[in-house]
DNA sequence: AGCAAACATTTTATGTTTAAAATATCGGTT
DNA sequence: AACCGATATTTTAAACATAAAATGTTTGCT
């Protein structure tokens, strides 16, 4: 399947059409994985505790940071924009789960943490996910996720100079 | 930096524990390629096209099947709920991009084909969509390129049976 | 002090996405 | 023929996501 082996002798446009088409199959291919994945967690959240994908990502980006984040920090760590945060950590707010409190010195600010009750649910749901995670990764032999884990920092790397 | 080398004995308990965040570390960054790329994509088919992703999404899957797909088969393909489907079909339609023609012999599917139109549009698009991926994917050794693709398929393979 | 530019956040409008309910059709059974 | 379960699609409600405009706030410069 997907053309294994025989490498006739092509010429230049051939080649070049052949390598996009390369590219573009690579790119659906983790596209796929990495949908089938969210679809998993985001499935597994819900029925099991309720909640969506973007919250709990909110909430995990305050876990590792226990003195708190900006609006602004959470929307470039979780990498999508201003209002969306806005909006996911409303709703959590008004659960009780994180609080938003003015910032000395900066009233344009605020400083966003994970309440008490927001870091004991976090807890509950961080140790479900990362099972869940492992199910679905943890089949790689350490070499391969070695490889592939550089591989993706190396993708990283040039979509970040393609955007620059 | 992130351990490299020394390896102390650990007990069974700290090595689970271990594999677990090498899994979570391998999806955040699985996830963050994917959102980075999505992210380029989109912006490049809004500021030259005029046009969102799902939408090119839809025509890209009915450029590959000259005899059109159903709204079902659209939904499986692109991986999105069917309620979703109808509403990018129903714009793509307005647009005269793809046309949707009941099915003789079955009256309760519709067959969605890309208009003429839709084809002369979808063929520039895609010349420069190849072109885009390229550059953020061009990047890879044809040996890498073959062990991420093949380690994708396993994690595909894996996500399915987790599924099951 | 005054003022412009940059910053932090929210609001608005539009579009995507899902789950679930609703509508309609099909196939087979009785 | 009447009915029932499966199939194909649309509609609905709620949440997510973006870009762009609006609202304050801060900072640096003159």
């Amino acid at each position: 399947m997907e053309s294994i082996g025989v490498q006739e002798p092509i010429d230049h446009e051939s080649r070049v059409e052949q390598g996009d088409h390369k590219a573009v199959r690579l790119w659906l291919r983790l596209l796929t994985c990495t949908n089938l994945i969210e679809r998993h967690l985001r499935g597994q959240l819900r029925s099991e505790f309720d909640i969506t994908l973007p919250r709990f990502d909110l909430m995990a980006q305050l876990a590792r940071e226990s003195e708190g984040l900006t609006m602004g920090d959470l929307s470039q760590r979780m990498m999508v924009s201003g209002g969306n945060v806005s909006g996911i950590a409303a709703q959590l707010e008004s659960e009780g789960l994180i609080s938003r409190e003015p910032v000395q010195g900066n009233r344009r600010a605020f400083c966003v943490t994970l309440t008490r009750a927001g870091q004991a649910r976090f807890a509950e749901m961080a140790e479900a996910h990362e099972a869940w995670v492992a199910e679905c990764l943890g089949g790689l032999s350490d070499s391969e996720y070695d490889r592939i884990m550089r591989a993706l920092r190396q993708i990283k790397l040039e979509v970040g100079e393609v955007e620059r």
